[in-house]
DNA sequence: AACGTGCGCAACCGCTAGTCG
DNA sequence: TCGACTAGCGGTTGCGCACGT
């Protein structure tokens, strides 16, 4: 894996990186308890490589508190739903996700992700379905149901008027807003679109979906996790297992109907 | 076994934003 | 205000490996 050594002009060394130079780097990181400048670090540290290179390879390798491995479906669903929210910012995506770096995520969509969604017929760049007779469109409504939201607290951001027609966003929809502000700088919040971002199972928007929210609550009480999934105002939820999730509506007879499970 | 091909990911490159004198 | 310098970000590259033929 990686590059042949090599140098550029300034005798600087390039390509991988071997455990020795690993090691130098590691130990002056953490003896000093900081890179300090690094574009001298290289020199103090006995290294013949630029400082961009060792701010790399720390940051996206050996930084003691960094999470390898595979993804969780948590993660991927979290990567997933930021990507719709906030396009290509890596690092604001990683900054999300405990332990990984942006240039992990960023390799893991390009990788995966992209493909995953593409295979599914979602768009992986718009979010949207490609197609509404995809077999695979039912397996995805709740990204659907993430981009639906999304596309709502946009419009609400630019027509502050129709904030309280907008039907409320999906859960965890706090968190997703204290990303985007944090992704916006500098653009105000409205009381009426945060209230519009509050997840209903702490302000219920009216009866009806209350109701529902109640009767889908107790017909699935051996389910876990079941409140973080419902979609309020939908017909949709996911119900989250050990090792799947599966997609659920409510008929209108008041029967539960399982789409598929993911 | 040999070869070709595609994939995964570490590392590089170029650009931009922020800071400081 | 301007230029030099630095850090950080996102896009791209290229090598090693796995897998198929």
């Amino acid at each position: 894996m990686g590059r042949l050594p090599k140098h550029d002009k300034m005798g600087m060394k390039k390509g991988p990186w071997t455990p020795e130079e690993d090691l130098k780097l590691s130990t002056f990181i953490l003896q000093n308890n900081t890179h300090g400048s690094w574009s001298t670090l290289p020199s103090k540290a006995g290294l013949q490589r630029c400082g961009k290179s060792c701010r790399l390879r720390w940051i996206n390798y050996l930084r003691p508190d960094i999470k390898r491995g595979d993804f969780s479906l948590q993660e991927e669903q979290s990567i997933i739903q930021l990507h719709a929210l906030l396009g290509n910012r890596w690092s604001t995506i990683a900054s999300q996700l405990p332990k990984r770096t942006d240039n992990e995520i960023k390799n893991y969509w390009n990788t995966h992700l992209k493909k995953k969604l593409t295979k599914m017929g979602i768009d992986p760049v718009t979010h949207m379905p490609n197609h509404q007779q995809s077999k695979y469109f039912t397996n995805l409504c709740h990204v659907v149901q993430w981009e639906s939201a999304r596309l709502q607290a946009e419009a609400r951001l630019s027509n502050p008027n129709c904030a309280t027609k907008a039907p409320p966003p999906p859960p965890r929809c706090l968190d997703v807003l204290k990303v985007w502000v944090e992704a916006n700088p500098g653009v105000e919040i409205s009381n009426a679109m945060f209230n519009g971002f509050l997840a209903s199972n702490d302000q219920p928007q009216n009866s009806t979906g209350n109701h529902r929210d109640d009767w889908v609550k107790g017909t699935m009480k051996n389910s876990h996790k079941i409140e973080e999934h419902t979609y309020p105002d939908t017909n949709y939820f996911i119900e989250e297992g050990d090792d799947l999730f599966s997609c659920w509506n409510v008929l209108e007879d008041g029967h539960l109907n399982c789409w598929d499970c993911l």
